[in-house]
DNA sequence: AAGACGGGGGT
DNA sequence: ACCCCAGTCTT
């Protein structure tokens, strides 16, 4: 009989015979979080973290999932809630309309379902907001059917094992990689394989600075052994962020009501609410911008606009750059007819975006 | 096939 | 600054 180390035992805990998924699942036993959806595969519960993890670090959607849960316990009565109730529980996670998906489709699953979701993969993706990504994680998770993962962590733990260069955002790529993990699907525990190895993309083989040196998969990953980590996943994107500049008009009613109005059905923070104003693709004079504020709320031509603060706020978007201005007026100006005029108790219960939402923070002081 | 869509955290 | 995150939908 052989004598090891117990170090390295440890550093090397699977052998080299193990397939990779048997790896994966082996590590997973042993390493996974303790996470609040875990506890039992139920559908509703899977399928609601699923859609909030979307994008979405486990750390910061955590406890959006616990207030979900705790505010809705089934997925009837996430049906039968305001939709005010869930954009304002959804306020500050961003991509606005997952959480219009979320809703439309518990309405869709309370009525029509019986409140029983799909347990296909197929009927799960005809739901809203649910993509291949979606199905696969519920249709494994909670039935054990062979539908094979793949998300940002399975791209960066495949490409690195592989060595594979096809960039991970364009069709090829994604046609390659699914195919490649459909392929190491185990036969059995494939909810656990699939959360296996994100986990294991999240915690082990992490975008900087993995932990090649305790990796269970050193051995055989072929970026460690051709010094290639830090090159791969490979992404052709680079799409260009814009600049945009908002300005806000603040009415400052005598007593104390704002005007306020939401935002467009398209576009970024679609109806969110925000303060009437208007934007510019570029920056302007302060006398400009003022005659474009007055022209674009119907104010005389003499209202003095004065500038809130000193510098613009900064706010960063997928695909913006946005410098947020804000502006105070005494002119009660014309009321245009998307706009409502409430009490800052009352706007706070509205939901906004993050910016404005730190900005009405500060008007309270 | 390529963009649009957020906010937070890491380096 | 730039990258990334338990992706999906629209054009």
């Amino acid at each position: 009989m052989e004598v090891f180390h117990l170090a390295e035992l440890k550093k090397t805990p699977t052998p080299k015979f193990m397939k990779f998924a048997a790896c994966i699942l082996h590590w997973y036993d042993q390493n996974k979080r303790d996470l609040p959806w875990r506890q039992d595969p139920i559908p509703y519960h899977i399928w609601l973290s699923e859609i909030l993890m979307q994008q979405t670090r486990i750390e910061q959607g955590t406890p959006y999932y616990l207030r979900f849960v705790e505010a809705f316990p089934t997925v009837h009565d996430l049906a039968a809630a305001p939709e005010e109730k869930v954009m304002k529980l959804w306020q500050g996670l961003g991509y606005y309309n997952r959480a219009r998906n979320l809703h439309a489709t518990a309405r869709y699953i309370s009525r029509e379902c019986g409140g029983v979701f799909p347990d296909s993969y197929k009927d799960l993706l005809s739901l809203k907001g649910v993509g291949s990504y979606t199905a696969s994680a519920i249709a494994s998770i909670c039935f054990g059917e062979a539908r094979a993962v793949v998300d940002g962590n399975v791209y960066r733990v495949l490409s690195r094992y592989y060595g594979i260069d096809s960039p991970i955002d364009r069709p090829p790529g994604q046609r390659e990689f699914q195919a490649l993990a459909n392929s190491l699907l185990p036969k059995t525990r494939r909810g656990d394989y699939n959360q296996g190895i994100m986990e294991f993309g999240a915690m082990q083989c992490r975008p900087k600075n993995p932990r090649c040196s305790t990796c269970p998969l050193q051995e055989g990953c072929q970026a460690h052994r051709q010094g290639r980590i830090v090159e791969l996943p490979v992404k052709a994107g680079k799409t260009k962020v814009k600049k945009e500049y908002l300005h806000f008009a603040l009415a400052l009613d005598p007593k104390g009501e704002f005007r306020v109005q939401q935002r467009p059905v398209k576009g970024y923070w679609p109806r969110l609410y925000e303060f009437p104003g208007l934007k510019l693709d570029r920056e302007e004079s302060s006398e400009r911008i003022q005659e474009s504020l007055r022209k674009e709320l119907n104010m005389e031509p003499a209202t003095e606009l004065r500038q809130l603060h000193e510098q613009p706020i900064k706010h960063q978007l997928s695909h913006r750059v946005l410098q947020l201005f804000f502006w105070s007026t005494e002119e009660v100006y014309e009321m245009g007819v998307e706009q409502r005029q409430e009490a800052l108790s009352k706007i706070e219960g509205f939901a906004w975006p993050v910016p404005l939402a730190e900005f009405l923070q500060r008007m309270k002081f």
